[in-house]
This record gives C-alpha cells, structure tokens and sequence, in this order.
DNA sequence: CGACTCTTTGAATTTTGTCAAACTGAGTGG
DNA sequence: CCACTCAGTTTGACAAAATTCAAAGAGTCG
C-alpha cells in the first residue's frame, strides 16, 4: 500500500463533472485545493465496509471497484461497479451508517477525501454540490435500471443489457475504442451482479458468442454488433443521464453553452 | 382535481426532515415561504411519465403513490412506493429527462414545488439543501436493499422483507398503531414490485398467514408476530437510515441534541 | 343484480439453480 | 523446464423455484 497526498489526482472526477457543465476557473481552483490522499490497492480488497462510519469518501481513479451486501444464507448481491471518476461512497457523507460494502475488482488507485473537505467544497460552490449530488442521482437512476432487469428481464436480456451498459459507460470515460475494453469481471461477479447463478451466466455467455454478438475471452470484450446486443438487451441508455456530445456528436446542452458565456 | 396554493402543507416533509435534524426558526419559515400547489388525485392516476422533463417536484402529502418503468414484453417494475413526507422525483432537481413514470395507488394529495422555488431554498440554507440530498440517498439505499432482495432471496422471505420495510415505513411516520395499518397494495403491486407472478405473491402470503405472522385482508395489515416476520424477511432495518428515536424511544441522536443547545 | 377487479386454486411448463466433475490457462516452486 | 496449484470456465444431469394458463370464488360499487 503506497500513499500520498496529491493536488492534481481528481482529475477523472472532474472530467466527469463537466459532463453536465464547465467549471468556472475559481470552481477548478477549489477542486484542485482538495486534500486526496491516493492509495493504491490490489485487487479483491474492501476498501469500506457494512456498518462503517466513514469520515472520508473515496473516488476511483484507476481500475475497477465494486459496492455489494449480503442475504441471509451467504448468497452476495453486487450493486454496482465503479470506474474511473465514480464516487462510490458519496452517500456516507449525509448517511452516517454504511449499508454496503466496497472493495476492488482489480488493482485500483482510489483517491480519498475527508468529508469535512466536501462539505466545506459543497457550501463554497453550490454548482459542485449540485453536481455531486446529481452523481448519486446518477446511480440511484442505475439502480433503477438494474431492479427493473432483475425483476423483470430474463437472463439472455439481462446478461446483454449489462454488457450494454458496461460498455456505454466505458466509452464514456475513454476506457474503450468503440468496440474493445478491458473486462475483468468473472463470471460468478457477473451471476452476483445480476441475481443469477454462474453456471447460468456461463451458458449466456455462450450464447451472446453465438449470435455474433459479443466476443470475451482473457477479460477482454469486444461488441462485435452493437445494435444486436442493444436490441437483445431491450437497451434505452436514457437511465444513464450522459452527456449527449459523448455520445453522437450533437450540440452541447444549455448549460454548457451557458456556463461558456 | 380540487387545485389550491398554500404556505403550510409541505408539514409531512417538515416532520420528516426534522427526523435529522431540527430546523432553525429562520429555515421553517423559508420552507413555509415556498409556493405549493396542492392537487387531490383519484386512485390509478399517473402524476408524471417517463421521458417527461418536469420543472417541478412533487411531494407526497396524503395516500400512497409508487414509481415504476416497463421491460419489454410489457413487464411492469414496481421500484418504489411513496408515502406521506415522499419526494418520489427529487431527482428532476438535477437530472432534467425522467427515467420513470409516477402514479397513484390509492387516492392522493399531492404538493407540487416548482424547481427553481427548490433551487432557491437550497441556496438560502445548505442545512435544507443536505437534508433534501439526504432524503435522495435513503431512497437509493432502500433501492440497493431491494437489489439484494429481488436478486438474492426466495419469494417467501422476499415477500416478508417487504412488509417488515412497509411497517417500517408506515410506523415511522405514524401512520401505524404498532401492529395495524392500511395496505391498499393488490398482490399484482407486490408482485410488480418484488419480481414475482401475481400468482405467486398470493401462495407466499398464504404462507406468511399459516405462519401467524401476518393478517392481511381488505386492504389492512396486521403484523402479528413481529419477531418471526423480521426472521423470516432476514430483516435489518439499518439500510432505512430512520431515526433511532421513532423505533425504540432510544435518547435523541446526536445530531438533534446538538440542533436544541 | 351485474360488472368489475382482486384473490384463490390446480395443473402443466419454463426458467434457473444445484451438484459434481472435467477442462483451461496462468502462475509457482522445485 | 516441468509438474503442480489454483482460480476461473465449461459441461451434463437433475432438482427446485417460479411462471403461465385457465377457471372459479369473493368482495365492492353503482
């Protein structure tokens, strides 16, 4: 475990801020006044756990993290991944008691912050606590998304849906090509993640191979007919609230073309 | 649809706000200031639909209303159930595109607050404006609890976990003698909420009354054994984040007693 | 009463889980 | 460099959970 104190590291967080709306140069200087301290993990960690009291959020900058509880009879439910720029405790910083637990899927740089510093940060600019806020709003909005696949999609549609979204998500931090991306997710993950067994996951798998619609091998995916797999996931990336010039290219949203004049 | 404005409505928000922390003098009046627009609503109503951009937020004063998205194959997700003191769409606050619809179970008073009203009375007080992020993250976390139950528990503790959270609910905000309260869900709300068949939910309720755990009949609920409810629903209430005060007449947390000196 | 929705019941079917074992590939230590 | 380990993937056979379909009963409201 290295560690260190930093000033420039939350850059992934910010990129990710403005996908809703520049900040202002003062705005910059006060994310960039922040206290992290960076630490690095190898994987299958927790960073945090259930029933922690927490007095610091952590921001993923590197790798891949992964927030889970458990159900009676031992049986893991996995409610989210997190990647670069993700926040994945934000909560405890208005919910004093973790319900969840939070560890690395892979080696992972997090960047630590002290609550104090975010609520000092959150009353100087309220764009950023609006800001931050909409980031869990963001998650809850995916959280929606995962019941309703959970409840209500069978496995061959929820196994493509999440692919679908993984790799949406990917695209929009930079972390993939447009078709490959590191995927280091194993099958009993995935089964966890989607309230399925790994067995099953596995002949799902195969399956999605066999339309022509996804490659994965050695952690690595390839989408190898977008339309397909969206159109077997039942896949509406409206839930994901992105920033639509990441996506087709089209205008900025107001608010960026006003916080530019 | 009686339509009116009024200055003191929002109390059900008040009252639950204040489970936290007290309000200063200055901030109930701020919240007293707010314009509300107070609509009587029939059962079966939808109040907005996914895909809407709303400029208002609505918080539930009387009945009970509920959020929920389709899959396809015209699957209904039932994702939450709102009673009074619920702001089932905050998130427009921040999140201007609706990723699900909300509509009425039973017959309702609803309070619509127009965003820019909210805007301003989260700039005037950060304590309100935490309050209400806070209220968005307990949503979430019931959310991931729910997560965990469609995705990780068979259909009868399922079932048993979501009335142990509904009696929760109901007696958190005294809608609940200790052991009675109104249930105006039909078991295909249950189902839609739970993930399971109409059919399903009735032979788990059967069960849960074999059990002499529960009465449940004309729209009324009756916890019989609570002990054996919550054993068999493998119920924590932690993720409900309510205040400890209103469950076991436990001394104030500290938060309010620091709010009074 | 009649229309309607909601609940209940039974039987057959589908989906998914469980168990157990074989296979694969990437390290590891002798 | 080669067995060896170990985690992850794959396969097959069987079992369990829950769904679907169809129809009958109950309760409610005009």
């Amino acid at each position: 475990l290295s560690k260190g104190v930093s000033t420039v590291t939350l850059n992934p967080l910010v990129r990710k801020l403005e996908n809703t709306f520049l900040l202002t140069e003062a705005e910059h200087a006060a994310v960039r006044r922040v206290p992290v301290r960076v630490t690095d993990l190898k994987a299958d960690q927790d960073i945090v756990r259930e029933g922690d009291r927490p007095t610091r959020s952590c921001f993923v900058l590197k790798g891949i993290t992964y927030s889970y509880k458990f159900a009676a009879a031992g049986k893991r439910q996995i409610l989210s991944f997190h990647i670069a720029g993700d926040a994945p405790d934000l909560q405890s910083l208005h919910l004093p008691v973790l319900d969840i637990s939070i560890g690395s899927i892979t080696a992972c740089t997090i960047g630590f912050v002290e609550h104090e510093a975010l609520h000092a940060l959150c009353a100087s600019s309220p764009r950023i606590a609006a800001a931050l806020w909409r980031e869990t709003l963001i998650e809850s909005a995916i959280f929606r998304e995962w019941m309703t696949s959970i409840g209500r999609r069978l496995a061959y549609p929820r196994v493509a849906h999440f692919l679908c979204e993984y790799y949406q998500r990917m695209n929009a931090v930079g972390l993939s090509d447009g078709q490959t991306m590191s995927f280091p997710l194993s099958q009993e993950e995935i089964g966890d993640a989607l309230g399925l067994s790994t067995v099953h996951i596995n002949r799902v798998l195969q399956a999605l191979r066999a339309a022509d619609a996804i490659s994965l091998k050695n952690a690595v995916l390839k989408v190898l007919d977008w339309e397909k797999l969206q159109e077997i996931g039942e896949f509406d990336p409206t839930y994901l609230h992105l920033a639509i010039k990441k996506l087709n290219g089209v205008a900025d949203p107001p608010d960026r073309a006003a916080a530019r004049s």
